[in-house]
Order: structure tokens, then C-alpha cells, then sequence
DNA sequence: AGAGGTACCTGGCAGC
DNA sequence: TGCTGCCAGGTACCTC
């Protein structure tokens, strides 16, 4: 789930199967994820053709021909190609049956996961519409980040965190950015300057830059759009790290809750 | 208006 | 061994 370079990950995994191809059918086994799948989504996408596969956030947007269907992947969730024969496990909610003879899958045992479908612009679907920009878009900047916080006391995790402010910052890579950054996670937004939030922002996207270079982090259950791990886990400086050595100065890693989040920060490095 | 808590669902794991 | 409670990549919605 998803942060962004597991989403970006999988949709580089799954877009050289299926753009150009033609959907024949849709094979829906659990109606009930985070928002039921639509009745007529199989029959809205049958013969579709797959034009595109865009990206917002925590969505897979799949373009065909007569509107876009959008994937969520939650917290859980996977696509992955299978062979048309392979069998489905008691996750598998949906495959979508290509006429090249492949399978996209969706596997998402927690269920926060959506597939929802929009006619019109689908960054005006109801649930793109609030998304701030991605982070590695120039909209996103340090001046940005330091004129819609002036004022507020949210701790500067919890903003990262918040898909208004930017979208696709997850736990994982908001306590990495945030050490790149040397921010105390738990500092009020409002109290940080301009010259920090450059810092910060230029963090966020080196953490994320490399992270999709190395096809995300594995972290129980997540598997790329091929089915392979991601390498990342194995760069994660703070997260997941509670009483291990500091990279940079070997102090205790320590470990708090941020809005209900596990939050890992180097008491000495990050102010 | 901003900030924090709750709910949704299942699996894995630590602790008893 | 088996039960219980807690935690996990997210985010909409509710209350204060």
C-alpha cells in the first residue's frame, strides 16, 4: 500500500501488459471493499479497450475508452499479472480477464482497497479532487509547504502525512523524509521556516526518488506489479529502527505516536 | 477552521 | 497449544 513508489512500482509493473489491450471480462468474487465495487462496473468495462494507466496518489486510474476506472489499493492491496488459468486465494476479490490471455489481479486481504468508476474528468472524482500535488511535481516546494502552515500547530508529520497538503506521503516515507530533513516529526508545522521546508521537501523527494528506483519497501505484504519485493527496506534509516543505532551520530532511535502513527526519529539529529 | 479520534477489515505476532 | 490484544502501508467522517 501504499505510498507512492509502491503505487508507481506497480503501475510501471502492470502498464507494459495491458495498455493497448482489450478487456473482455471482469470477474468481481467480493463486492464489499472500501466502497462496494460498482454492479455495472463488469459490464461497463467489458470490450473496453485499456488506453493508459495515469496515476494520482493512492489510485491507479486504468483509461479506457468510454471513461476511467479508478484503483485504490488501500493499505493492502496489490495488482499483479497472473496467467489466465492460475487459481484464485481467498484475497483475490477481482481479475480482470485480458484478451491477450492474462489476468490483472487484485488481491487485498484488509479490504480498504476501492474500484470505482468515473465518465468524466477523473481528477474531479470525489476522490482526487482534494489530492494536493505529488511530490515530486514543482508545485510542491518548500514556499508551498511554508504558506499553507503559517498558524497552525499540526506537527509537521501529520501535515506530510495529510493527501491535501501532498499526495502520496505515507508513514514510511514521511519519518524517512522527515530524518533526511534532521525536523523533529512532533514540531508544529507553523514553527518551521522557509529555509527548513526547502530542506524537507528536497528529503521528501530524494527518499521517494530512490525508493522507486529500488521498486518500494517490503514491508509484510506488499509485492510489486510483477510479483517481486521491493529493495527499499533495506535504506530505511529511521522507520521500524525503535532503539537501533542513528546512521549518522549512533544515538538510540526512538520510537512515539504522531496521530495515532508509529513515528521513529533520532532524538539528536532531527530538532 | 483546524485538530484529533474512530471506524472500516484481516492477518500476523507477542505475550500470557 | 491456544487464546487475546495489539499493530499494520490509508483516509473519510465525526466531534470538539
Amino acid at each position: 500500500m501504499p505510498e507512492l513508489p509502491e503505487v508507481e512500482t506497480t503501475r510501471r509493473g502492470i502498464e507494459p501488459h495491458i495498455v493497448g489491450t482489450r478487456i473482455e471480462r471482469l470477474i468481481v468474487r467480493q463486492h464489499r471493499l472500501r466502497w462496494p465495487v460498482p454492479g455495472r462496473l463488469a459490464s461497463k468495462l467489458r470490450d473496453s479497450r485499456i488506453t493508459g494507466v495515469l496515476r494520482f496518489f493512492f489510485n491507479d486510474p486504468a483509461t479506457t475508452e468510454s471513461g476511467t476506472l479508478i484503483i485504490h489499493l488501500g493499505m493492502s492491496g496489490k495488482l499483479r499479472i497472473v496467467d489466465d488459468g492460475a487459481e484464485p486465494g481467498p484475497h483475490d476479490h477481482i481479475d480482470m480477464l485480458i484478451d491477450t490471455g492474462i489476468r490483472l489481479r487484485f488481491t487485498d486481504p484488509r479490504r480498504f482497497g476501492a474500484w470505482l468508476w468515473t465518465r468524466g474528468e477523473p481528477a474531479s472524482h470525489a476522490l482526487l479532487r482534494h489530492l494536493g500535488p505529488e511530490p515530486l511535481d514543482g508545485e510542491f516546494s518548500g514556499g508551498y509547504l511554508y504558506q499553507r502552515t503559517r498558524g497552525r500547530r499540526l506537527a509537521v508529520k501529520s501535515l506530510l502525512m495529510d493527501g491535501r497538503t501532498v499526495a502520496g506521503v505515507g508513514n514510511i516515507y514521511a519519518n524517512e523524509a522527515l530524518f533526511g530533513a534532521g525536523i523533529h516529526p512532533g514540531r508544529s508545522a507553523g514553527r518551521i521556516s522557509l529555509r527548513r521546508y526547502e530542506t524537507l521537501v528536497r528529503a521528501v523527494r530524494d527518499v521517494l526518488t530512490r525508493a522507486i528506483g529500488q521498486g518500494g519497501t517490503t514491508l509484510r505484504d506488499f509485492v510489486g506489479g510483477e510479483g517481486r519485493p521491493g529493495y527499499f527496506q533495506q535504506s530505511l534509516q529511521v522507520y521500524g529502527r525503535t532503539g537501533r543505532a542513528c546512521p549518522l551520530c549512533a544515538t538510540p532511535i526512538r520510537e512515539i505516536r504522531t496521530g495515532q502513527r508509529s513515528t521513529f526519529y533520532c532524538p539528536c539529529c532531527q530538532r
